[in-house]
Formats: C-alpha cells, sequence, structure tokens
DNA sequence: TTCTAGATTCGCT
DNA sequence: GCGAATCTAGAAT
C-alpha cells in the first residue's frame, strides 16, 4: 500500500501519530475509487488512530463491511433513497469519514470509498486495541468488548458526529498502513445486522481473530462464505 | 406535523 | 434469548 506522505507531514499532530505507529504511513486512498468491496479488503490490517483531545487511542482493523452504493439495498444511499442530507457524505471523495447516528444511542464510523459521485462507504466494525487502551476502558467503562463492534468502537475512540466528512488522511482521525494479511487469513461472509441484502458477501473479517464482533447467526452462519 | 424504522448494545431472565 | 433504551432521518399524510 502507497502511502500520501506530503498531506502526512502536513498534519499538525504528526509527531503524534508517528511515535504511535512507527513506520507507519497514512493511507493513499487513490485505489479506494475501485469501490467499497476493495477498499473493504484493503482497509483490513491497516491502523485506525483518533487523537481526539490530543490523547491517541486506536488499533489495527480487523472486520469490515461494504455499501457499494445505489445498488445496494442495505446502502443508505441506495437507489429508493437518493442524496440526502444524512448521507452526503458518501458522495465525497474517498477517504472521508461518514459517521451517522443510529438507534438513539450510538454512532457509526465509515469510510467513503468510491468515486466522488458514488456513494460508497465501508463500515468499520472491529479493531484491535492497541493504542491507549487504558483510555478506551475508561471511555467504555468496562476492561473487555472495547472495539468489537462498529458502536463500540466509536465509543472507545471517541468518535462522534463532529468527525463525520473529515478526511482521514490528517489528525484527528487518521488511517495509517499496515501489516497486510494473506487472502488465506481472510474471511468472507454476509452482512450483519440488516435486513435486505444481508446474504451479499460483503463483510471481511480475519479468521479466528478475537476482536471481531459478535455475529448473529444468519443463513451461512458467522463465518459462511457465500461466494 | 406525525409516524416509523433503524448498519446496536447491554442487562435481565 | 429477549426486550428496552433512545433519537434521528425519511416517509407519509
Amino acid at each position: 500500500m502507497a502511502a500520501s506522505g506530503a498531506e502526512a507531514g502536513n498534519a499538525t499532530s504528526s509527531g503524534t501519530w508517528r511515535s504511535c505507529f512507527p513506520g507507519e504511513e497514512v493511507l493513499d486512498f487513490s485505489g479506494f475509487e475501485k469501490g467499497a468491496e476493495e477498499a473493504a479488503r484493503e482497509l483490513l490490517g491497516c491502523h485506525l488512530l483518533s487523537l481526539v483531545g490530543d490523547e491517541p487511542s486506536g488499533g489495527r482493523i480487523v472486520e469490515t463491511e461494504a455499501y457499494v452504493g445505489p445498488r445496494d439495498p442495505a446502502c443508505h444511499a441506495a437507489e429508493r433513497t437518493g442524496r440526502t442530507r444524512r448521507n452526503a457524505p458518501m458522495f465525497g471523495p474517498a477517504g472521508t469519514a461518514y459517521v451517522y447516528f443510529v438507534y438513539g444511542m450510538h454512532w457509526c464510523f465509515n469510510v467513503v470509498a468510491g468515486r466522488p459521485g458514488d456513494p460508497e462507504a465501508v463500515l468499520i466494525r472491529g479493531v484491535e486495541p492497541g493504542i491507549g487502551v487504558e483510555l478506551m476502558r475508561e471511555r467504555r467503562g468496562r476492561e473487555s468488548d472495547l472495539t468489537n463492534g462498529p458502536a463500540r468502537l466509536c465509543q472507545a475512540m471517541a468518535i462522534d458526529g463532529s468527525m463525520n466528512e473529515h478526511p482521514l488522511s490528517r489528525p484527528p482521525l487518521l488511517l495509517l498502513t499496515g501489516p497486510r494479511p494473506e487472502a488465506s487469513q481472510i474471511g468472507v461472509s454476509g452482512r450483519i445486522g440488516i435486513r435486505e441484502a444481508r446474504d451479499w458477501p460483503l463483510r471481511f473479517f480475519l479468521k479466528g481473530h478475537p476482536d471481531v464482533s459478535p455475529a448473529s447467526p444468519g443463513p451461512s452462519g458467522p463465518t459462511g462464505a457465500p461466494q
């Protein structure tokens, strides 16, 4: 994965995040324009870093879900819905944050993919805690289950609506390169928590990883891989 | 203006 | 395993 060093160098807190993940660089999002499915695979193994309040927290992405635009009935920007104030960030450039509020109490964090005007996004469902674990425990108010779920990781990393439309190449919310998993380590299954198109094989995760979110048993099971 | 569903989580049984 | 919590966006009227 190539990196966008120039943008990283412009980051005001670049020294802070570089000390968190030495040797890693800000992700180059140009590859994400190929679409959400490709981006969801690319994001596995990458690092998500929050510098909210200048206190770093984050870790390695271990689970993602792709939402592939108007043709995807489960997507917020499905054809029947079109563009709305809520989903407008999905129509923006790849590498932008799309953060939305759901069930009256939870935030979910997505990475925008596809070309500008193509409303595709990748939901980050699971992160392996790596930096600021104590801080995340404090925010979550518990010792375990810190980042294995889309709303949990948002709470642990203090991601909320203020991060909506934030470019993920600069603080306080950054996507960094990381060790790429081998293809054999990547599991594929249907998506979780949705009604429509739930059996589409657009959920990607690291097989056997403890920080993959608890899957509801679908038609093909939590580790099923309908191809 | 009102109604309804929702990409979740957690506590209780 | 089940249901409550909670509130926003979008649809319906």
